[in-house]
DNA sequence: CTGAAAGCGCTTACAG
DNA sequence: CTGAAAGCGCTTACAG
């Protein structure tokens, strides 16, 4: 990499007029300044961020760490951040790895964006965001009410696969996946709202991964006192629990309702379309990028203002009518 | 973020003793280093990679930019890489911008690796990979040979899912997806030299995406003459197809035989467990990590010796004998 | 309009 | 064993 010194002795000028130069100061004379820029780019100049960044206390890197990158989900949302990012004139850099905090701040990128679904950010004590020198936000997480953060509404979402169902007629109502409690409680504030029927059995244990749904529904005692309907707490586990019932014969919708927690494309994909209810991944992407660069020009976040994202239902073919005697599982 | 002229403040000494105490010297007397890296400890000291970099020229980060992050094969593809690079002492930072190469060379990290499959590798011209002044390596792709590669033997794998057709009686094997030329110019390579029927109606026009796959199959005109087996060019593109297929009731395999390139656990999980051949993606990270830790410890490339990794089949269950007339789709 | 100088936080010979 | 000094490539007042 060529350096202004360089350039200097090439331009035949001092080296901080060429600084001016490329920094397109207007006190430089536009000969010079021609001179300058057509050596630079010739050899291909860049400015080196390191060096840059250790005086000038900017570098419009934006770091974003993506924990389970593995999940559709944030593969998305990494798209759509970059984008965004790179139209307000930031870099976006990622990192996938439990130290990505620590790292960024050692590499004193401008802001750091976390990404962490609930259990990624249980992992994660409190000290590592708070010891964070750079300004940073947590997406889709909440740790304390120190450190800034853009909320999903998942009770709400819970609220509204819920509510859907129940129009269409469902009293009997279960969730597969008992590992984030957001939703848990979520589901189960809306059974006694709705003053739906409960059983201990309506909550499928899972965790999260496909697998994990597959499993949890593939040796599901179904009999007639079971839920005519389900909902999945997140994509890829629906997808599972969705696989264990095509295999067992069981039709969705017309046997058994089913709606997936997080909208991304594969969900439209499936055996049978997903209904789903998830937060609209644009729309998270564009509150976490204003956020961070509010933040990053105030220095200190706005006094409190919480942002919180609301779920959206995405109408598609995996929800019936409560199947009648003759249709049921049992 | 403390520096280490502050730490020598508090400890008393001068700031390049703190320098070698925290580099572990051996030359620091233990009870000078022991006080100074207690303090270093107590404030949450961490060297700041810039200043660091900036005159050792090593910064103990690695590169890697990662096109087109929607695809499984990638997010599992990071995942592994961030692990074995880890172990091997380094931080592993991501970009998915066309300009990752230049970003990474201005942030000075000791080394890139650029994943891209052949549509991505087109787009960006040699020149880009040729004014890296950061060692770099290709993975998955060829450029030209002043630019060290890890390859994928696509030709190979392509020719394995013929191979297993053919041991099942295939005769008239189709290829679904045109996009890439290796693939496509391997495909017609053995069918040839199996001496397989063919037909330019056998190679279904389709790029990359599930969709490309999906609307390739659903109106695919079936008669007499069609092949009974198809390769699908990428996982995504080859569920595609799949859902298509099922839409229409054609039976997998027990009508049409179907082998997916790239094994990725999306690829098990389909509707009909996919047989798929394709490289190990672990694999691919190990090459990948050694080749370019080799690149960065040699400063320039060895030799040449190119280095290619072998797709390997993973057989499950849609492929299947020729059908009979009964059986077949038309 | 141009240049000399200080300094960002560190590493690395070199002197003591 | 410890410290003073130079320098990585840049930015930013300041002087001329």
């Amino acid at each position: 990499m060529i350096t202004i010194k360089e350039i200097a002795q090439l331009a035949g000028v001092s080296y901080s007029t060429v600084a001016k130069a490329l920094k397109n100061n207007p006190l430089v004379k536009p000969a010079t300044k021609k001179k300058i820029t057509d050596i630079a780019e010739q050899h291909n100049y860049r400015v080196n961020i390191l060096a840059s960044r250790l005086v000038s206390g900017e570098s419009k890197l934006i770091g974003v760490v993506l924990r389970s990158v593995n999940n559709p989900v944030f593969s998305n949302l990494a798209l759509q951040l970059n984008e965004m990012l790179q139209e307000r004139g930031y870099q976006m850099i990622l990192s996938v790895s439990s130290d990505g905090i620590p790292l960024f701040n050692q590499l004193c990128v401008d802001g750091i964006i976390y990404w962490g679904d609930s259990l990624s950010v249980q992992s994660l004590k409190a000290e590592v965001f708070e010891s964070s020198r750079t300004p940073t936000i947590i997406l889709g997480s909440y740790v304390n009410e120190h450190i800034p953060s853009i909320q999903i509404d998942r009770k709400d979402g819970i609220f509204k696969a819920v509510e859907h169902l129940v129009s269409y007629g469902h009293r009997r109502i279960g969730l597969i996946g008992d590992s984030q409690s957001v939703k848990l409680n979520a589901y189960r504030d809306a059974v006694s709202c709705y003053k739906l029927e409960h059983s201990s059995e309506f909550v499928v244990q899972a965790h999260a991964s496909w697998e994990d749904g597959y499993l949890a529904l593939k040796n599901y005692a179904f009999h007639s006192g079971s839920p005519t309907a389900f909902i999945g707490i997140n994509n890829l586990l629906t997808q599972g629990a969705l696989r264990a019932l095509i295999e067992r014969g069981i039709h969705v919708p017309q046997q058994l309702s089913l709606i997936g927690y997080d909208d991304v494309p594969e969900m439209e994909h499936a055996d049978v379309p997903m209904t789903t209810v998830g937060p609209v991944i644009k729309e998270i992407a564009q509150s976490a990028t204003e956020a961070i660069i509010a933040l990053i020009k105030n220095h200190k976040p706005e006094p409190e203002q919480e942002i919180w994202v609301k779920p959206v239902m995405h109408h598609r073919k995996s929800v019936g009518p409560v199947p009648s005697g003759k249709t049921s599982v049992t």
